[in-house]
DNA sequence: TTATAATATTCCATTTTTGGAATATTGTCA
DNA sequence: TGACAATATTCCAAAAATGGAATATTATAA
């Protein structure tokens, strides 16, 4: 059971390791959305949007919220874009 | 072939998405190092260790150098140490 | 109650990742 | 050359991730 540190954070990159995930989490990084604007956005089916989105709330990088029918998902970590400012520059580099 | 920009990022998350690489790149924080140290200082097998050095490699998170018989490995991204940190931080308030 | 909209879950075949074991390659030096 | 040290590669079975399709759950309103 004693998962160290490193695990902890593998498990963080790896529910960060899909294009799918990194979509809605950008999507995201404009506020709070419900799974329906998330599904109209993106073009993906809502049951993979709903899996992607229960990933991402296991590894602790979202968080919901439930109203009605609804519900609302957003960012729970904000060292995210800081990252991956740092990402996209790496890869403008590299277009060179 | 058209690699989208999620589909990058995704590989670089990817690359860093399991605890033995993210202990190879802690431990390349303090500076480059050559397989030897990598392999005494971390507990793993010495092919194990160089297929994590490589794939870290490919993923463009590291850069390799060669001097005779040893291969030096460096640190390729700054901004990871950030990232790490506020993870960290994350981890200690989870602990409450 | 029943119909419906929003979301979640299950099932499943395919692909990918993982790490151990054995082996290969490469550079150096006597 | 031959031996050895450092590193890389291949092979492989087991485990995990992927995404499509069908279906289930839940809350609301009529």
């Amino acid at each position: 059971m004693k998962t160290n540190l490193y695990e902890k954070k593998a498990q963080i990159f790896k529910a960060l390791s899909n294009p799918v995930r990194l979509e809605i989490i950008d999507f995201l990084a404009d506020g709070e959305k419900c799974v329906c604007e998330i599904v109209e956005n993106l073009n993906y089916e809502q049951p993979h949007i709903s899996k992607s989105l229960i990933k991402l709330k296991e590894a602790g990088l979202i968080k919901d919220r439930k109203e009605g029918l609804n519900v609302y998902y957003s960012l729970k970590i904000c060292c995210m874009g800081e990252f991956f400012n740092c990402l996209n520059k790496i890869f403008k580099q590299e277009n060179n």
